[in-house]
This record gives structure tokens, sequence and C-alpha cells, in this order.
DNA sequence: TGACAATATCCGCCTAGGCGGATATTGTCA
DNA sequence: TGACAATATCCGCCTAGGCGGATATTGTCA
């Protein structure tokens, strides 16, 4: 029981729900992250590592860059929360405007990586 | 978003988790939900009021015996998330025994009400 | 190797919310 | 109304974890 208590804590924050929400789009690095959601570097790092920690999370390094997917292997818990939160945390304006800002980012950013 | 964080954090306590797994089996007043997890009176009531305020459960005074059910109509969020917990929270050998004791609970009391 | 970029971790500060015993509230019944 | 039972709330105490700036780490490239 401790385990899904730990899986269903990481949802009690509601900027790593903006993240999860994100990364339902696919792998996203650090940078993007922050970009869209607006965090400060050490924010997002943080929530990160947390959503690592509890299962929800896997990373990957690519050089200096470290790119975080979602991980639906570890728990039966999380893949069966998945489509859930693909339903209900993409509606609403604020996930557009995210969306909206990591596509300029990635945009911008095109030409030199990340 | 914050309401779905809201919802959420009512899931991020093991104490919690194993109140909602109970109700999925019915309606249950607070003494029974305290026999059935071992709690004190004022920790049940206190996980219970909780689980009101964020839209999970429902209260209903019967005389001086409160009843608390699951309340599925408030959110989408939790009117989806219940056939999730209910194949999550109800394997596994504690909440056997939970159930158990709340069994040996309502025949130990059955002809004193509640 | 030295400079730099991306990220992780440290730090001090602060709040939400956990605990369970003590007390207040509320309803019932003689 | 007074006694009692069930429940809610108060209280002091304590911990997890939030924040974001400062610093450490790690990898790359000239």
């Amino acid at each position: 029981m401790q385990t899904q208590a730990r899986i269903f804590k990481a949802l009690a924050d509601e900027t790593r729900l903006r993240i999860l929400a994100l990364l339902l789009e696919g792998e996203l690095c650090v940078c993007e992250i922050m970009a869209a959601l607006e965090l400060p570097q050490s924010t997002a790092s943080r929530h990160l590592a947390y959503l690592r920690n509890s299962g929800w999370v896997q990373d990957c390094r690519q050089g200096v860059w470290m790119y975080y997917r979602l991980s639906s292997d570890d728990h039966v818990l999380i893949r069966d929360m998945l489509p859930l939160l693909a339903n209900h945390l993409t509606s609403g304006d604020e996930y557009a405007v995210a969306l909206a800002k990591l596509r300029h980012f990635q945009k911008e950013q095109g030409q030199r990586a990340c």
C-alpha cells in the first residue's frame, strides 16, 4: 500500500501535474519544461527528481541534456493511470498555453539544439 | 488544475487510501472505520473530513452516527478514478484483514445497532 | 585544459498537514 | 433535563516537502 501512496503523492502537486501533462506529448528535456511552464531551473529539476523517485518518469542523459519521459513499465498502477491523466490534464486553457510555449521554444531553439 | 491537485492530494496518504478501499464496500459509520483499521477516533474523523472537503466522500447523519459513502457525482475525475481504485486497493493482505475486522465488528455490534 | 552550458543539489526559510490525547458538540433516551 | 454515546474539533508537537537563489556537478568543444 505504501508504494501506491507514494505514486499518488507525486500527483499531489499542481506543478507536477503540469509536468506530467506535458510529458504525455513525449520526451522533453529540463530546459523545455522550464520554458513551457515558466519554472525556475531548480524547481523544474527538483520536481522531475521527485517524479523519478516515485516511478512516474525515467531520465536519459543525452550529452549535457537530461531527457525525461513517462515510464509505464514500472508499476501497473501508473500504467493504468496514464490514460486517465491524458483525459483530465490536457483540457483547459492553461495546458494549451503551456503547449504553445513549448512549441515556440522548440522552434526558437531548433538550430542550436535543445 | 487546482481542483485536480486537491483530489489527488486526498490520495497521498496511506490511511486515506485504506479508508477509501473500505468505502468501496458501501456506506460505513466512523466507528466501523475505526474498528476495521484500528484507528484512534480523532484520526478517523480527521481523515474523513479531509476526504469530504476534497470531494471524495459524502456524509449523512443518522441519529448519533455519521455515515460516510463515496460520492461519485461531484467530479468527473473522481468518478473515473473509482474503478481504478477498486482494482488496485482491494488486493493485498492488509485489505483482507481490514475487511475481516470490519465484518467481525459488524457482527458483534449487530444487536445494539452501529 | 579552460570556458561554458545544462542540470543537480544545497541552503535557509516556511507551510500543510500528520499524530493522538483532551475537550467540545450533537443527538438520544429515560 | 441529565447521562451517555458517537463524533468533531482543538491543541501542541513534529515532519515532509514547497520555494528559488547560490553553488556544485557533469559533459562538450575549442
